[in-house]
DNA sequence: TAGGCGTGGAT
DNA sequence: TATCCAAGCCT
């Protein structure tokens, strides 16, 4: 891996213009801990906007480690409603608890002891240590690695952890030269603002040193693999009900994707096949069924064509119905965006 | 280690 | 509309 073109100025140069131009973002008031914990999961693969307005509604309801650990798992999730990725949202409540029943409160100031908890991996680790504590140790994300394999013009692959090391390695030298709590954030504010997908090097302050813009290949970096093709799904989903009292809803499995969601009855085709096994799991009888629109929902890796089906089954009180804002847990967006649309 | 795991913005 | 991909982690 190449070396930074004379790296003590660089790291004061980027600094510099952190402090000049930084953002004023929620989690920057004050640097704790448990407020960096909170936002660094809720950034893990989603972007700063979208995090902002979940992220003091989460802060206002839990303001700190102990009420967050003391909440009931059901809370969480709902404060999550909508930001995906809800694995985050366990892991953050279980981390939580960990602090308060483990560590007695005190937050883990290492990164070794970092990474133990749960939904902490080797870049919230750093982060948090750096960003809160001030320890002089990296944190690789995709900024950075946006950032830096511009500078480097380095283009090996770094979806490979012996690559993310070496640089990682690099970085440790170089956060030694400045205040590590900024150097940190100064990396990820310059591939936020700057050095995005498609920079803007003639405002970037390090623009002297990066050989990718000395070689004009800028677009060359970072290096990222061929993805994998996403599966495509197809389903049923059946509404019971009707918008002023409601409809049935149904438990999504613990464990995969949604999970324990909640989710409009929903099962894969031929549509003979879904009406049977919709009978079964309620118990109902289906007296008629009529055909509304598709939905279509793109996931990571998953694609679902969704049929939605308005459904008339004979009476039955034993149902449960529920509207949107007198749901009994969380609901995926997928299925909310069948609802709005009804309301249309 | 490659693939599972959400959602929304940018293009 | 289709594709990419964003402050990643876990198994």
């Amino acid at each position: 891996m190449n070396a930074v073109k004379q790296p003590i100025k660089f790291v004061h140069k980027l600094c510099d213009w952190y402090r000049a131009n930084r953002r004023d973002l929620p989690f920057r008031e004050n640097p704790d801990p448990y407020r960096i914990l909170v936002s660094e999961l809720m950034l893990q693969q989603t972007q700063m906007d979208t995090v902002i307005p979940y992220y003091m509604r989460f802060i206002e309801q839990f303001p700190n480690v102990a009420s967050l650990a003391a909440a009931s798992p059901e809370s969480v999730l709902k404060a999550w409603e909508g930001l995906g990725y809800y694995r985050r949202a366990r892991y953050l409540h279980q981390t939580a608890q960990t602090i308060m029943h483990k560590h007695n409160g005190v937050f883990p100031k290492t990164v070794s002891a970092l990474k133990q908890l749960p939904g902490i991996g080797n870049y919230t680790a750093g982060a948090i240590a750096s960003i809160a504590f001030n320890l002089p140790v990296p944190a690789v994300d995709g900024n950075v690695i946006r950032v830096m394999s511009r500078v480097l013009a380095e283009d090996c692959d770094f979806s490979q952890r012996k690559n993310v090391q070496q640089l990682e390695v690099l970085l440790e030298q170089l956060i030694q030269h400045d205040r590590p709590s900024d150097f940190t954030q100064a990396l990820m504010e310059l591939g936020a603002l700057v050095c995005q997908k498609k920079p803007r090097c003639e405002r970037c302050p390090v623009n002297a040193h990066c050989l990718a813009y000395a070689n004009n290949e800028m677009m060359r970096y970072p290096h990222m693999p061929a993805k994998a093709q996403k599966t495509k799904l197809s389903y049923y989903v059946f509404l019971i009900g009707n918008s002023e009292q409601g409809y049935v809803f149904q438990k999504r499995p613990e464990d995969g994707l949604l999970a324990g969601l909640l989710q409009l009855p929903q099962y894969a085709g031929p549509f003979q096949t879904a009406c049977k096994l919709l009978e079964e799991d309620l118990g109902i009888s289906i007296v008629k069924t009529e055909s509304l629109f598709l939905v279509h929902h793109v996931f990571t890796h998953i694609i679902w064509d969704m049929q939605v089906i308005h459904t008339i089954i004979t009476d039955d009180a034993s149902l449960t119905l529920h509207t949107l804002d007198n749901l009994p847990g969380t609901l995926s967006k997928a299925h909310r965006k069948i609802l709005e649309r009804l309301e249309k």
